[in-house]
DNA sequence: CCATTTCATTTTATCGATAATTTAGACGTC
DNA sequence: GACGTCTAAATTATCGATAAAATGAAATGG
């Protein structure tokens, strides 16, 4: 397993958020496994900033869900158990399912347009295994799909809950079968926008959840 | 108006968790008008304590969502525009129906017990006028009887939404008579939770978050 | 040999000072 | 009088240093 100290940062200006965003990565491509620490100094050397924004960032990660802090103790990378998977993947799917229900059928074409265009660069990133490219315009690809339903709100909490499963979702990130699989999911959806049964849509949305819960799950129980 | 600098803490040992509590009751008995700005030396002055924790508290309240930040300008206490009080309500009402769903029932009698004595708690500090106890009291009962959903993370988003929404629910606090109607509605809630109907449970959630909504709702269109 | 205490090390928490940024008002120019 | 520029005041952002806490290893006593 590669720790932390192996990754370095060189000639790279960090501030906290990017710092951040840096370890997410990290995370979702199983680089960061859950459980492992996350001192202050490590941070420090890794990405040669002072002390604060380091502490900074880990603050940030926290509030993002996926970095557990302890008084005294530092923070370290969440890890989730299979209940707690469950839990958020039931709110994730209540979530989603409404956000899906909320929005105005047929979709505009602009929607359309932007949805296609987001589709065809996760083909491309997903052919090529371009898997940080594949993660970033799979996400963009929902938050804009779900911001149609036009509650802002409603979209925050999902973003909240996607990096919630974060983890679990970086199993499915390794086999191009399954990244196929998403892709063809995404298209569907699109042919739904068109349509004017928001009940499909929904169903589709939650469908998709569930392959790299099921994974997820299935890999825990038997360890 | 009062302004933050008539206020006063003398005595109070403050960390930047009770300077957001301390804060967060301001604003929900509006002490705190939304648009109020919040400046660093301001909590310096009066809760004593160092610039760390004046800051370390209005980023709490930044990740509470009870207060907006902007980079170099320092924060000011959110402000709600009817658009947002609707989409946070439709998220709360989304939310808590489907706690209230998923609760077991008929529940067992521990609950029904603790629902009990934080019902009839809240009923005396009603009757006292003690807003602050009516308040506290409140939410915890809310809590309590979500909780018995099972799914934590659920609770803890409907608990978030609580938050957002302080602003709008601090206008029901004023009237003794809309506070009797809500401590009904909780005495119904209990009730409910004998039964088996899990539809009347929700539904009666869902009512019981219109009055303060459609108040404020109200209250903002006339002006 | 086990339990307990002490102590050095590691790590986070806190602090006051300084740097950087924004804002608003004064001033001059067109 | 409108417009832009320049300062001074106010305010937030950043920093390095120090304090406090937790941890684990070594020493001590039973």
């Amino acid at each position: 397993m590669q720790t932390l100290d192996d990754i370095s940062e060189d000639g790279i200006e960090h501030d906290d958020l990017s710092i951040a965003r840096a370890l997410e990565e990290d995370i979702i491509f199983g680089r960061l496994a859950p459980g492992t620490r996350l001192t202050e100094d490590t941070l420090l050397a890794r990405f040669h900033v002072t002390r604060h924004f380091a502490r900074q960032a880990i603050v940030q990660l926290e509030t993002m869900g996926i970095v557990v802090r302890e008084r005294n103790k530092g923070a370290t990378v969440r890890s989730l158990t299979s209940r707690q998977v469950q839990e958020i993947y039931d709110v994730r799917e209540l979530l989603q399912r409404q956000a899906a229900l909320w929005i105005p059928l047929p979709a505009p074409d602009e929607l359309i347009a932007e949805l296609t265009a987001l589709h065809e660069e996760h083909g491309r990133h997903v052919e090529s295994g371009y898997l940080r490219g594949v993660h970033e315009t799979n996400d963009r690809f929902h938050l804009t799909l779900f911001g149609a339903c036009g509650n802002s709100h409603l979209v925050q909490s999902i973003e909240l809950y996607m990096r919630l499963s974060l983890p679990v979702r970086a199993n499915s990130m390794s086999s191009k079968e399954s990244l196929r699989i998403s892709h063809e999911h995404h298209r569907l959806m699109i042919e739904m926008l068109k349509g004017r049964d928001n009940w499909v849509l929904a169903q589709l949305c939650v469908d998709h959840l569930q392959p790299s819960k099921k994974r997820y799950l299935a890999y825990v129980s038997e360890n």
